[in-house]
RNA sequence: GGUUCCGUAGCUCAGCUGGAUAGAGCAACAGCCUUCUAAGCUGUGGGUCUUGGGUUCGAAUCCCAACGGAAUCACCA
């Protein structure tokens, strides 16, 4: 059925007949034809060199003369250039396969079934004291698509958040807004309720400063050094110590404290569920910290009367990863309380009980690695199976023209402002070119939003995630060249043909079309498909994904370009490259779909 | 210092299970709108793939080293 398949399978019966190879399938190299050669495949002989006895080149026309012979039928022509043996690929087997495309509703998706395995995707994960930046959206935007993608591989997947709702930085909010706050609600003053809270966790820490400041200045007065005074400034300002002392409260269930605590995560979760639905991402399973923080401190103690970790004199916890290159990890302090490890392992502990998990995968950033490579060890030594294949999916930063971002700088770039800011430039893009002159105010509304949001999708997902990216506010809004926007307006292209062709698209292929280089080009780029959701899957890149969308689309312009689809006298022609158009078409909107970016159908 | 990651055109990035003359977009310049949507298409210029070794028929791709950059090594999360 696949021409590769095909294809490969007849080069093994060559080389077994020509130069008696056995068992030659995982030494055949067939790549696409560089495209100043004739032909569709090459295959490249050097590997045979050995058993052919024989130079490159004669090897290659040996080899091509007995797959013209013997299967004519697929390989029409071939020509030798050094050890590379160009194939052409017969006309009917592009039609064939154009075909099978065109029937296959979902192609290149592979869905799962009750024995698939089960992937637990974990991402976002955000600090409830603050509204989400462009480094959130990043790996939101990631997630996502992974979880897309993962499961467009067939398998199993289970979205997952872990909210990261207590400690002392969501009562320095807490604190905050009760000391300055004058009952401030998001009703009362208009704000979006993560904005507000975090709002008032900046004032916190600019009081806190203050605070600081003016101790470490009496400190030094009374003869400390500069640094042993702004160390114990920071300690003692009063501030902070309320911020703790109301830590203590809530660990104790202080009534007050806890209604506190949870009108103000009320809001932040309301602020949430916009962002993230403006984002177009979702969850399957929201864990959150206040309920699993303490899971955690159970299995360490097991793993302690294990003999697996030790107590120091203090009565802290602690690993020794010495033995693996690492070094000494504290996971219980020796106040009781637990860090981040030992919380991040009590909630795996806990979603291994929730689901049959066969894959748990962290979407979490590159500045973690060290954290996960210590997550993994120490679930692996406390029993769990899984721990050793769990697999961090580490992204890189994002970075600003003028350097990092940093919330304590105000050099952030918030996610709502950057959404809403992408959606009116796409409007007004959209108002100068002047095509939507009969829509509702409504149908423009949302042709902008797709756009907006489709250009900062894509613009974050088509980079290599494991690498740092640079966001250049500027560059960023553009729309032209390998944007999003690009390849939603080829796709509202091919749309508007779709529609003015009107029965005929539904039109079907006709037996025998004479058929261009691009035509063919375009079929044999569709036929990547399933195999590039498989290596994204595989891989987790998600780039890969975008990146093949933005190949194919780009094949697609030129090929718009040349051929004059609807005037095409030759009905089996128009035929042929109304289907043609129709199925890039769904390609692009499966592939970009994948990647949770909606296609317009006018715009 | 230890560990991990990155280094490709002026800029932002593809390409990396080793294969032919390393590709896009942006920026610059020159063309194309009585013709299916010009958010488009065509062309020109632009490169010691950080450097140096190694592996081999063949290296941007694999290995080693150096240089440069980032992250991390908290009783923060």
């Amino acid at each position: 059925m696949k021409i590769e398949q095909q294809l490969t399978a007849a080069i093994v019966e060559a080389l077994n007949e020509l130069y008696d190879v056995q068992h030659a399938e995982g030494q055949i190299q067939l790549q696409k034809t560089r495209p100043e050669f004739e032909g569709h495949l090459t295959l490249v002989v050097f590997p045979f060199l050995r058993a052919s006895h024989k130079g490159p080149e004669q090897t290659a026309q040996e080899i091509g003369q007995w797959l013209a012979d013997r299967h004519g039928a697929l390989v029409t022509r071939y020509n030798a250039v050094k050890g590379f043996l160009n194939l052409t690929i017969a006309a009917e087997a592009w039609c064939e396969m154009l075909k099978n495309i065109d029937e296959t509703e979902d192609f290149g998706i592979v869905k799962s079934t009750a024995e698939s395995p089960l992937v637990m995707i974990e991402y976002s994960s955000p600090n409830t004291n603050k509204p989400l930046h462009l480094g959130h959206v990043r790996n939101n935007l990631l997630g996502w698509a992974l979880a897309q993608t993962v499961a467009a591989c067939g398998n199993c997947v289970v979205k997952t958040n872990i909210v990261n709702d207590r400690g002392i930085h969501i009562c320095k909010s807490m604190l905050a807004w009760q000391k300055y706050g004058h009952g401030e609600t998001p009703e009362s003053s208009g704000k979006k309720g993560d904005h507000l809270v975090g709002d008032y966790y900046v004032c916190f820490d600019k009081h806190y400063r203050e605070e600081v400041r003016e101790l470490k200045a009496r400190f030094e007065a009374e003869g400390m050094e500069a640094e042993a005074a702004k160390e114990r400034a920071e300690k003692e300002a009063p501030l902070m110590k309320e911020a703790r002392e109301m830590l203590r409260k809530w660990e104790q269930g202080d009534a007050e404290v806890r209604a506190l605590w949870e009108k103000m995560n009320g809001w932040v979760y309301a602020g949430f569920d916009e962002s993230y639905k403006a984002l177009g991402v979702g969850f399957d399973k929201i864990y959150y910290e206040s309920q699993t923080y303490l899971d955690g401190k159970k299995k360490v103690m097991e793993g302690l009367e294990k003999g697996l970790f030790e107590r120091h004199e203090d009565g802290s916890v602690w690993a020794d990863l010495t033995g693996e290159g690492l070094d000494q990890k504290l996971l219980i302090r020796s106040d009781g309380t637990s860090v981040y490890m030992t919380q991040d392992i009590g909630t795996a502990a806990q979603r291994f009980a929730d689901y049959p998990i066969d894959k748990m995968v962290y979407v979490v950033g590159n500045e973690q690695n060290y954290h996960f490579q210590v997550l993994s060890i120490l679930l692996d030594r406390l029993g769990f199976e899984w721990g050793k294949s769990l697999v961090h999916f580490s992204y890189g930063m994002v970075e600003l023209p003028n350097g990092k971002m940093k919330s304590r700088e105000g050099t952030v770039v918030d996610a709502d402002d950057l959404m809403a800011g992408m959606i009116e430039q796409a409007r007004k893009t959209m108002d100068e070119a002047g095509k939507t002159a009969d829509m509702t105010e409504d149908e423009r509304r949302e042709v902008a939003r797709i756009v907006g949001m489709g250009a900062l999708k894509y613009f974050l997902l088509k980079v290599d995630a494991r690498k740092n990216m640079m966001f250049n506010p500027e560059e960023s809004i553009d729309f032209n060249g390998n944007t999003g926007p690009f390849i939603q307006y080829t796709y509202a292209r091919i749309r508007s043909i779709l529609r003015k062709s009107g029965d005929e698209a539904t039109s079907e292929l006709a037996e025998n079309v004479d058929l261009s280089t691009k035509e063919e080009a375009l079929v044999q780029k569709l036929a990547e498909f399933p195999a590039v959701v498989q290596q994204a899957g595989k891989d987790y890149s998600p780039s890969t994904i975008a990146n093949y969308c933005y190949e194919l689309t780009k094949e697609y312009n030129q090929f718009y370009h040349d051929f004059s689809i609807l005037r095409e006298e030759d009905a089996a022609k128009r035929a042929f490259r109304l289907v043609l158009s129709r199925n890039v078409a769904k390609v692009v909107r499966l592939g970009m779909g994948l990647l949770g970016i909606e296609m317009p159908e006018r715009m």
